[in-house]
DNA sequence: AAACGCCGCAACCGCCGAGGT
DNA sequence: AACCTCGGCGGTTGCGGCGTT
């Protein structure tokens, strides 16, 4: 058993499951010396537990796997063995292999952190662009240049989201710096990106949203704009208190999401940011909780400024916004089915909260 | 067709922490 | 408190498949 590559259980393995379903597992440090084998016991133990345990299940991955996988990744972490447990035959190191080949190499084609399931911002840190260019009116930045030499790596809304913010900054600098300092409008919009912490709390965030006043300067209907759009998102994430991961849709044809129904939500930025003229339709009973709620904003929203899966952030396809629809395996690694979620109920969520 | 490089996968190793004695 | 056993995790290894040259 120790050659890689292995198909099919040699003699060794022969001797190993006969021990086991003699004996049982019980101790693995003995175990090889009463089976004979030459063998240390964690090297049996492994290998029965990735290889010859008879539940174990072959072959690829479904697709339901991997959401879950994926799911349950965003909420435990790197651990393989409490994201195994909530899939039957399925063992620790397959998913971390899995994973590691596979699902964190998509999500970082996606411009999602598989560490932190964030959009990474590292590839657009957009917080120290305008932080630079807004908050320190000694900084002689050109954001339009910046804008011009990066935009083949860009968002088509972000870079509108900062053209617009450099306009505005050029046009009336002191009174849109005072407001946008005034206001934290910048922190909203970079803490609207920490979404866990914004569905645990949704109240708070909605205060902070709320706070932002009425503008009368140039900037105004600019941020007006932003904190309405920023006001659904709340809304829709908030009116379900009970909820603690859902993410409420405005359409009609929402279907509540909690834990109690054995529904999870991915975090916001998994929303679909509807800037297509063609939305995904949900139908009744399927879960539409990861849409984005401001579905009235097809040209600006806060979604669409904050990367998603369905964003290419690959610096290499930066082409589209929106769902690359194209191959079959391409298929697979649409994050529009991702949209339809659901934890099987064997998952104990009190579990891992 | 052969050589080469890349990639996926199964398996292993070292380290560490938890739990029991 | 010290020791032992077990299990988990991150990282690595090595083989085989596949595409490219």
């Amino acid at each position: 058993m120790g050659s890689r590559k292995v198909l099919g259980p040699s003699e060794e393995d022969h001797e190993l499951i006969s021990y086991i379903q003699l004996h049982g597992p019980g101790n693995w440090r003995s175990l090889p010396k009463n089976a004979g084998l030459q063998r240390c016991g964690k090297s049996c133990r492994l290998r029965w537990t990735n290889y010859l345990r008879p539940d174990i299940k072959r072959g690829r991955f479904s697709f339901d796997e991997e959401e879950t996988i994926i799911q349950l990744h965003s909420v435990l972490g790197n651990k393989w063995s409490a994201i195994a447990a909530r899939l039957p035959g399925r063992t620790d190191n397959e998913i971390k292999n899995y994973w590691n080949t596979h699902i964190r190499k998509r999500l970082l084609r996606n411009g999602i952190d598989p560490v932190t399931h964030a959009p990474r911002l590292d590839l657009l840190d957009l917080s120290s662009i305008l932080t630079s260019a807004l908050c320190n009116p000694s900084t002689l930045l050109n954001l339009s240049t910046l804008v011009g030499s990066t935009q083949a790596l860009l968002n088509p809304d972000i870079l509108r989201l900062a053209t617009t913010l450099s306009s505005l900054k050029q046009e009336n600098s002191d009174m849109f710096l005072q407001q946008l300092q005034e206001n934290q409008l910048l922190n909203s919009l970079l803490q609207i990106q920490d979404v866990p912490a914004l569905s645990s709390q949704p109240s708070q965030f909605q205060n902070l949203v709320q706070q932002v006043p009425v503008c009368t300067t140039s900037a105004g209907p600019f941020i007006n704009q932003t904190a309405q759009i920023m006001q659904e998102n709340v809304k829709g994430c908030s009116s379900n208190p009970t909820s603690t991961f859902s993410c409420q849709n405005s359409q009609e044809n929402f279907v509540p999401s909690s834990l109690n129904e054995n529904l999870v939500s991915l975090p916001n930025f998994y929303c679909n940011s509807t800037t297509t003229t063609d939305p995904k339709v949900v139908e009744p009973g399927e879960y539409s909780g990861f849409q984005s709620a401001n579905n009235g904003y097809q040209n600006f929203s806060i979604d669409s400024v904050m990367p998603t899966p369905l964003m290419s952030q690959d610096p290499l396809n930066s082409s589209s916004t929106y769902v690359n629809s194209s191959s079959t395996e391409d298929e697979r690694e649409c994050y529009s089915s991702l949209l339809k979620f659901e934890i099987p109920e064997s998952l104990d969520i009190d579990d891992f909260l």
